[in-house]
RNA sequence: GGGGAGAUACCGAAGCGGUCAAACGGGGCAGACUGUAAAUCUGUUGGCAAUGCCUUCGGAGGUUCGAAUCCUCCUCUCCCCA
């Protein structure tokens, strides 16, 4: 997998680049849809890649290992053939999961012993199997198992969890150097970096990742409960530190605001399940500001939804989506999905293009104020 | 024509003498959501000059210190039998 600069900011540290995998290339700065179970949720791989703009796609070794299970999607040829998506596909390792199921999964040097969300059943995840059940569903790039630390965690418990973490990432290695893909085409790990809201921690952990000759660099551990500002500032101590030839994956970000920040801080790659979710809950993103389409003010307002929108889900009406909306018709959660995975994706397609033209800065000051405004 | 059941806030539905401006659902209104246990969750929902006051439980009277709750009449709805 190689990465290619082909732009930088003087007064920022904005990149653009590209990305080349085996299932085509990736311009960066990019936005990742999140297809946890296999499927941007709502939306057709047709839509994604036409309509929307998609370049890579996210799916979680959780989620697939428990449901369909690794036996169909080998069967099925990986996970490219069975859902259909031919462009480049992210798998989180699950180390999310260990964070977000809470009490119902139970840490040790191991790995993770934990109890399946869907019928209760125990399963236990180790570095090795997190790195098998990868190479089964055949995304291109795999992600290390690690420990997603909570944002307002205590040094000693931060410190320790990295060290696990860390620990870890030798076993995710040893194992996936000693495997070999099994559809064909390439698959790179990237390693993670903890070390929760703490300086010192960040340098240690981005010290330690730089050690393995990765394709590239995972900033995990952020937007999990620590002020924004906080994130920020561990995102620049961090990708001070990073080779330049190298992507840098900022995970789980965020707002279009953190995006256009965490760019200017010189972050190549992001996902978030916000677009999705947040549709699906009624709140479109546009480039005028934020929109609660459930608010009575949209009930009869026939205006397009988004003017300058690239998706033809943008020539609906407010009005029209509102009532989908409340309504609870699938409609409505797919075209909310499908415009703020259009509009996130044209975010970070104009914040190329304003890096490769030399202003991006001046750009981002201007959009920023523009997002955070609630029509 | 005979017998029975019922009428409660936007809708459905509890409550059956005081702790009732009235449970609970739905609907309405608003908020949250960041590597998806999420088509989910939370708040709020009679009025007001509002730590209190006013109007409300089909209508009109009545009993009582006190009534959505008990009594009388009226209006309307539903069910069964003819």
């Amino acid at each position: 997998m190689e990465f290619i600069l082909k732009a930088t900011e003087s007064n920022s540290r904005a990149r653009a680049g590209v990305l080349h995998t085996g299932h085509g290339v990736i311009e960066t700065p990019v936005f990742m849809p999140v297809g946890t179970a296999g499927t941007v949720k709502g939306i057709h791989t047709r839509d994604l890649k036409e309509d929307i703009g998609a370049r890579i796609i996210l799916g979680n070794t959780y989620h697939l290992y428990l449901r369909p299970g690794m036996e169909i999607i080998e069967a099925a040829g990986g996970l490219h053939k069975f859902n259909r998506w031919e462009g480049p596909i992210l798998t989180d390792s699950g180390g999310f999961q260990v964070f977000s199921l809470g009490d119902i999964r139970k840490l040790s040097e191991e790995g993770v012993k934990f109890q399946s969300h869907i019928d209760g059943s125990y399963h236990q995840f180790t570095p090795e199997r997190v790195m098998d059940i990868q190479r089964s569903i055949g995304a291109d790039i795999v992600m290390a198992f690690d420990e997603c630390t909570p944002g307002n965690a205590e040094y000693s418990y931060a410190k320790k969890s990295l060290e696990l973490t860390q620990r870890w990432l030798h076993r995710c290695f040893e194992r996936f150097d000693s495997t070999l893909p099994k559809y064909g085409y390439e698959q790179s790990l990237f390693p993670i970096i903890q070390g929760c809201t703490y300086e010192q921690l960040r340098k240690v952990a981005t010290a330690h990742v730089k050690t393995f000759d990765a394709d590239g660099y995972a900033i995990g551990g952020l937007a999990v409960g620590e002020p924004e500002e906080v994130m920020y500032e561990m995102t620049e101590v961090v990708t001070a530190d990073l080779p330049d030839n190298k992507p840098r994956y900022l995970m789980g970000v965020g707002t279009p605001v953190n995006i256009l920040e965490s760019i200017d801080r010189g972050v190549d790659m992001f996902d978030c399940v916000m677009p999705t979710r947040n549709g699906r809950n009624g709140m479109l993103f546009t480039s005028e500001g934020i929109i609660n389409i459930r608010n009575k003010k949209w009930e009869n307002n026939h205006n397009p939804i988004d003017r300058n929108g690239k998706s033809f889900v943008d020539h609906y009406s407010l009005a029209y989506l509102r009532h989908l909306i409340i309504s609870n018709e699938m409609l409505g959660a797919q075209i909310a999905s499908q415009h703020n995975l259009a509009f996130y994706l044209w975010l970070v397609d104009t914040a190329r293009e304003k890096i490769m033209e030399g202003n991006f800065k001046s750009w981002k000051e201007n959009m920023v104020e523009q997002l955070k405004i609630r029509l």
